[in-house]
DNA sequence: CGACCAATATGGTCAGACCATCTTGGTCCG
DNA sequence: CGGACCAAGATGGTCTGACCATATTGGTCG
């Protein structure tokens, strides 16, 4: 192991933290303590401590630390509370398709009111992969990705670029524990991805929300059956229940 | 003085990879470099350079520093760009402005769909002030944060909450130079909260939608109107430190 | 019992050094 | 002449130790 204490410290004290090992607003022990146990310098838990503060997990002030509540965390945290388990937690998956859709949806809105032609036009080269006949797994995923991209940057927004990529970096490096469960209806997205073409070039924004409606059902719908099938086939392992949505 | 060295670094850094001093890609000076221009130890530059990293602003690797992309930037530069001018830049605002509703739209669906009565009844209580004809400026904004807080909590939509919670934070200082210009439609606030009211009573998602809808269209077109009267104001004014009044 | 104050602990900063790796520039061979 | 190769310098990464300002803590005094 390559001897970086600091990145060792912060993912013990960031798991702590996430599993409830200290309690909202209680204080934690101090950097020469924190040194003490994990053999380190003082600079390496001060590193450790800095990026707690950065993913908001924690306030360090003169005089000690204290744990933050997590609704008052960086969306950063979202990566950290994935890799809890060996598989993530379906809810907070739920939540993140749940927003990642929203923000495609905001996306393509902003794009069919803003974008040229030629920028609607290129979306529309990304959708044809979707419309063909073609069932293959990596190549669909690639696909409805660079759709996604093409739409982001379509839109003009950066607000909203920003946090879709934040979030899906996030999100699927976690997600490839599941790959092998996922299951798509091809034949919805090709319908969807057809209905999608339409109101793009007829800058259709109603037709497009309810499009981008039925596909945040659809893939909920997918990932759900996902963790089902995980839960099927993996019944030993047990993911400890750390619910979202915490104190006040 | 602030005697916090790492932190001007910091914010001078950001700035000039924000305005283009230095371009996307470019080396930035090393270390020790920096640390004799800003006569300052090369921990504090460590510090500052670490902050850019996190703001993803840079990448830094053995051998150097370079700037990234602004579309690859965490969330937390949205603060910093609006921060940039004495005046945040209207398009950024406006991107801003159709994230929050969105998200605040999709919060408020889950939580017609999720939460308890008690909790729903929680949310219409935030939304009694808005239905009074209460002209007071001051009030009203502090009603219509603690409606979206209501419904974001309610939502049970952790990333749905961290990502309105960073914007928020980011946001709302930076618009305090456009508060005084803000003239809000108390009466069309009012006809839709007691819209919203109907439509959290009966649970109507259809409802809900177009109501967050239309007042995303109020709300970017209070904000488009503040900026012109701004413009208008500040084009012959030298300081547009307006203080027009009640101070919160 | 409460207010006050000193001893201690804690985080914040700085300085200097060493190490692993990358960059750079020259050199050597084909 | 061109490309591969290698050594020297530069750069970031880490560690050690120390000092300072302030918050905490516990005792003391009124």
């Amino acid at each position: 192991m390559t001897t970086r204490k600091h990145e060792e410290i912060a993912a013990s004290l960031t798991r702590d933290i996430l599993v409830g090992q200290y309690r909202c607003g209680e204080r934690l022990p101090s950097e020469r303590d924190l040194a003490g146990r994990f053999e380190a310098n003082r600079g390496a838990v001060r590193e450790a401590m800095k990026k707690l503060e950065q993913l908001g997990l924690a306030t360090v002030q003169p005089g000690g630390a204290r744990v933050q509540p997590l609704h008052e965390a960086s969306l950063d945290v979202i990566g950290h509370m994935l890799a809890l388990g060996e598989v993530p937690d379906e809810d907070l998956v739920d939540q993140i398709l749940q927003v990642m859709n929203g923000l495609v949806r905001l996306a393509a809105e902003s794009a069919v009111q803003r974008a040229s032609d030629a920028e609607i036009a290129g979306i529309r080269d990304r959708l044809q992969p979707l419309l063909q006949t073609d069932p293959d797994h990596d190549c669909h995923a690639l696909a409805r990705f660079e759709l996604m991209s093409a739409i982001m940057e379509a839109s003009g927004n950066l607000v909203c670029r920003l946090i879709a990529r934040s979030l899906l970096e996030q999100f699927a490096p976690r997600m490839v524990p599941l790959e092998g469960h996922v299951v798509l209806d091809y034949d919805a997205h090709r319908e969807y991805a057809a209905r999608l073409d339409r109101a793009l070039a007829e800058r259709d924004v109603g037709a497009l929300r309810e499009t981008f409606d039925a596909m945040s059902r659809l893939n909920r719908e997918s990932a759900r059956r996902a963790f089902a099938a995980v839960r099927a086939t993996g019944a030993a392992g047990a993911a400890p229940t750390s619910k979202p949505g915490s104190t006040s």
